[in-house]
DNA sequence: ACAAACTGACATGGCCTCCTGTCAGATGGA
DNA sequence: TCCATCTGACAGGAGGCCATGTCAGTTTGT
């Protein structure tokens, strides 16, 4: 009873001045970086736990520290890409004002220009994301999230004249995924098209599969 | 000098009332329907090649007669379904008469049968194929055939008032792209739709895609 | 200065996979 | 009948990864 506070489970000491809690989410910073990298360069299969250590520049003890296997590691380095693309889209969207056309032109300008400066994270979310079973299963749901993203501003947007709330969130995974697989293609160069054809191509569907004609 | 033919390379001769080449693509086939099944029901990382010789009842000596490795057999066993899809769908198409629309609904009516028939096959050819890289390749080389495909059919049925030529592959791979991420969420139970509601969905999306409307 | 906590390098065991090789038994043609 | 071909079962090495454990060296607080 000479120390108080927190003894046995969390000694926290002060180590390089920071303390035990800092060390430890850089740490875990520092893997799930790594983990990304090595998603883009190698690809699924190569990031193993061995080569994610090996990228961080830490020891094996420091990844069960922060993951509890392989595959945690791997989600959360999709996580990580996951919430730069949803902070870009939803900053672009609620950063513009104006029709409904506008906006949604905003937003897509804005991924794509993520996508372009940062084509190794896109690969690993439109293309990596779906090479491990618990990738697939985080992606489907964040698929899901980005379609009720859209749905809900595809009602904002046009009113009435939007889907039917029944409809919205299919229609919105299908406007998802089929320009998620467009951008993986332009990416993997199969398709070629500048940033403003695309995003006009983009929009122009939206606006086509989102209002009410009849 | 004695024996005239083929002597070497084949020897050539009848086993159990069949020919070498006879028994020889049976259990290519074999082997391709056993990997079929263990996509299906293991996923990409539990169809080894050790796996897929015990699933069909053949040793791996056989495996290597066939295939030159494990990507090889899983590229095949994709073949072999998306084989199936395509014979389905242009049964339908060109096997129906009447109205452009007539004509979507019956390809789509033909694709969701298909899925509800064989959920294994679908799940292969709609998830497991996006999990190795060598599937992805020509997961992408199959959608792209599908979107002409459809940028095809678009012309036919709609004529002018379809895709302008040179967004016609990219809207159509989209489209394609969008509606099978679709099934595959039906498929996987996180949307809830009857077959009918589906193709409705589909072949809505399909005429707001394709047909210009300005 | 000294003990406790922290860090990094390394090694070891267990497991599974790919792939090759060997060997006995079954089948077909001369 | 006899030999060549075909078939199936199995063994085993090489290689990779996961997960844990050990150990010397460094930093901190007393």
């Amino acid at each position: 009873m000479s120390t108080p506070a927190n003894s046995a489970e969390t000694p926290a000491r002060t180590y390089g001045g920071r303390s035990a809690e800092d060390r430890r989410t850089e740490r875990r910073g520092r893997l799930v970086a790594a983990a990304v990298r090595l998603l883009a360069a190698r690809g699924e299969g190569g990031t193993t736990m061995t080569a994610i250590c090996a990228e961080a520049g830490l020891t094996e003890r420091y990844f069960y520290e922060s993951f509890k296997g392989r595959e945690a590691a791997l989600v959360a380095a999709l996580d990580a890409v996951a919430d730069e693309i949803a902070v870009v889209a939803v900053a672009a969207i609620e950063g513009t004002e104006g029709t409904a056309t506008a906006r949604v032109h905003a937003a897509l300008e804005a991924l794509v220009a993520w996508v372009d400066d940062h084509p190794d994270r896109a690969h690993v979310a439109l293309v990596e994301s779906t090479a491990h079973p618990a990738l697939r299963a985080r992606r489907r749901e964040l698929l899901g999230v980005f379609a009720d993203l859209v749905a809900t501003e595809a009602a904002e947007l046009y009113g009435d004249r939007a889907w039917p709330a029944d409809r919205a969130r299919v229609q919105g995974l299908l406007y998802v995924a089929g320009l998620s697989e467009l951008v993986a293609a332009r990416l993997a160069g199969e398709v070629t098209l500048d940033a403003e054809q695309l995003v006009e191509i983009g929009s122009e569907s939206f606006e086509r599969l989102a209002v009410v004609t009849d």
